[in-house]
DNA sequence: TTAAACCTTCATGTACGCTTCAAGGCAAGG
DNA sequence: CCTTGCCTTGAAGCGTACATGAAGGTTTAA
């Protein structure tokens, strides 16, 4: 299939793959005789393992990174495993904040007046009350906003 | 307290917090009579709040649209809640879709052979075996890598 | 009084991750 | 033959979120 189609396909844009081959995340893509990219399901299949990570938060050159490792044919084992484990704590540590985000904002959520006529002060006075609650007191708790 | 010392209490560097100041993200700091900015504990609320919303991935652009509507008296309660449940959304999501790379990462770390003979194929089927338990099948399953 | 160590503003630079543009080639249809 | 529509490469441009540098002011301490 040529890259219109397996942009189509994967929801990647066309120059994106193109950056993403020259960048090596995914391999050298075959040709057609006059110089076409030829793109098959492997080619689909690394599209959206890198779709899947960037979404998660990896950067490119990480991804990069972590790519080479497992196309070199050498035992790479430990040094892959390495970076999987870095990488999955990073990316567990930023689901944990973002966990911590969104308790934040359900929480405003939830105590919201129908009028909205709380004070800063009360508004302090309630995110102080739920820092209690879930032990999880800030040094200096936020601003009501 | 000086920048630099508010810098060092929340780990935001001087320029940020300047930025910040200039995009609207904190109140107006108040000023010694040389023109220094003078920080005192509602400013480092509003500092660690905007550094836990641009870590749970809210844009400036968003987090400047929500904190006008909190500081303007009007009553904006609806266009508040709505904004907040918007921005949990999308927060949200991009939790899950963390997790599933998590969950994606984790698979390949405990399927991992001591000295990785593992062939293409048999990853994909080690793939395919996996995405059946937790009933996320794709379309195309990744490419071992 | 002179240097260090802060501060200010304003302008420009930087890194990332693409997007868009320019210039051109190949193949099919009218 | 010419337009349409796909493709190619390389270079330049762009938005975000700051970082850095220039030019200058103030306070403290030797």
């Amino acid at each position: 299939m040529n890259i219109k189609e397996a942009s189509e396909k994967t929801g990647v844009s066309s120059a994106a793959i193109r950056y993403y081959e020259k960048e090596s995340l995914i391999p050298a893509i075959d040709r057609t005789p006059v110089g076409n990219r030829d793109i098959d399901d492997r080619i689909i299949r690394r599209i959206r393992f890198v779709t899947q990570m960037r979404a998660a938060g990896m950067s490119i050159e990480n991804l990069r990174r972590y790519i080479e490792l497992f196309d070199a044919q050498e035992d790479n084992t430990k040094e892959q495993k390495s970076l999987l484990k870095e990488q999955l704590a990073v990316m567990e540590e930023k689901r944990d904040d973002l966990q911590a985000a969104i308790d934040h904002l359900n929480y405003k959520l939830n105590h919201f007046y129908d009028h909205m006529e709380t004070t800063e002060a009360e508004l302090r006075a309630l995110e102080k009350e739920h820092a209690d609650k879930v032990d999880h007191q800030e040094e200096t708790p936020d601003d009501g906003v």
